[in-house]
DNA sequence: TCGGCTATTGATCGAATGATCAATATGCGG
DNA sequence: CCGCATATTGATCATTCGATCAATAGCCGA
């Protein structure tokens, strides 16, 4: 019955904690969930006392809204990097599928919907989200400029076509947190409902890689 | 000071009072979502102590799942019903969009949404969640076959193109439960996405009647 | 009319949550 | 090297949750 070893107090830069609190809450609710951001779990994750945790946070409520914002908008950076890496303005859209489609952010998708679920429950989350909605939005929209510009799309309303598309991500994530990955030809189904949304030849908005043909 | 005026003690009938049970489930999670499915808030909303709840039911999760359950089926029948009314065959997938699209249905939405989102946590309400998607998907896929043997759509593979209808539907309504419906002609844009899903002519899924166009 | 079956109550348990606070000890500045 | 500001602890409170159970009382049948 030797009392775990119970690790000496060690005292470090109050930004230092900060992180390390913030890091565990958002290691926590990628593998579990915003659910699972009780001021114990993140203190234990952080190997603190829960007492500490509160002294960092000005509230559960907080630090849930915050983790949801950090994890979603780290989404976003990676994928705007991704997307960027297509040189062809038009295919950029394509490639945004691609990452969608295959991404494997089944954590990242569990946050979102949890983040819609929670919102009527805490109001700094339910601000967070939608934040985190208008800046994927406002990405989608410069991707589908960007394509008008080019001449590869016909859009009359670029804003509500970008709202569109992400409405069109957002459920198909979540049906692949529910559902197992199951359709093996999503992507040229996606790809010719996205050309149609966005007035373009299929062809023109991703490269011709197939997706792996399962015999 | 007065106590509150105990109701008299009723005894009713196992069924019925069940019933009355399940009801008030039903109303708390259209209200204020599936998570406030408490079962001391039930009893209240009942009418009887929490203790009678927890007789009449297996246990929290079971009867959360069961509700889920319940809500969606009668949202399917309801929106089953609806389209059906549409003589045209091939013009019950836009009558399906402008339910969707219009149907002021965020209460289930948000049900929908909480199913997604408290999945891990309960094993039995995951069940339902896929046990309703399924039925939502075997309706669409109905829907489309219909169009397909009418002449009026080209699809490879209607059970694919079913699946990415739904989730499609799903994406737009989770938004709407965010956002304020916001755009205005979502509906057109809609159409004419689930046209080439479906490839088909915008005019044929849908009876003309644009929505009112805001000056 | 009345007895008994059982629906219903009221009280209570144990676990988990967010939050607060006095006491402690750590590491930095002088 | 030491003292102090404060980061950190440990203990504790008030709530809320699901769940259990003996005791009570309503209603049906005899």
């Amino acid at each position: 019955m030797t009392s775990t070893p119970t690790a000496p107090r060690t005292r470090k830069s109050p930004a230092e904690r900060r992180d390390e609190i913030e890091r565990a809450a958002r290691e926590l609710a990628l593998e579990q969930g915003l659910a699972a951001l009780t001021l114990r779990a993140v203190a234990a994750r952080a190997g603190v006392v829960p007492g500490l945790v509160a002294h960092y946070v000005t509230g559960m409520d907080d630090l849930v809204a915050a983790t949801f914002s950090a994890i979603v908008a780290d989404e976003l950076a990676e994928v705007h990097a991704l997307v960027r890496r297509e040189p062809a303005v038009a295919r950029r859209i394509g490639a945004l599928v691609d990452t969608v489609l295959h991404g494997g952010r089944d954590d990242v998708t569990l946050v979102w919907v949890q983040g819609w679920a929670l919102g009527p429950a805490n109001a700094a989350l339910a601000a967070a989200v939608r934040e985190q909605m208008d800046a994927w939005h406002t990405m989608i929209v410069e991707l589908i400029s960007d394509g008008v510009d080019a001449g590869a799309f016909v859009v009359d309303d670029a804003h509500a076509a970008a709202w569109h598309l992400l409405a069109m991500i957002d459920g198909l994530n979540a049906h692949s947190l529910v559902r197992w990955h199951d359709a093996p030809d999503r992507r040229d189904m996606t790809l010719r409902v996205v050309a149609a949304l966005l007035g373009a030849e299929t062809a023109a908005i991703a490269s011709p890689i197939t997706t792996e043909e399962t015999a």
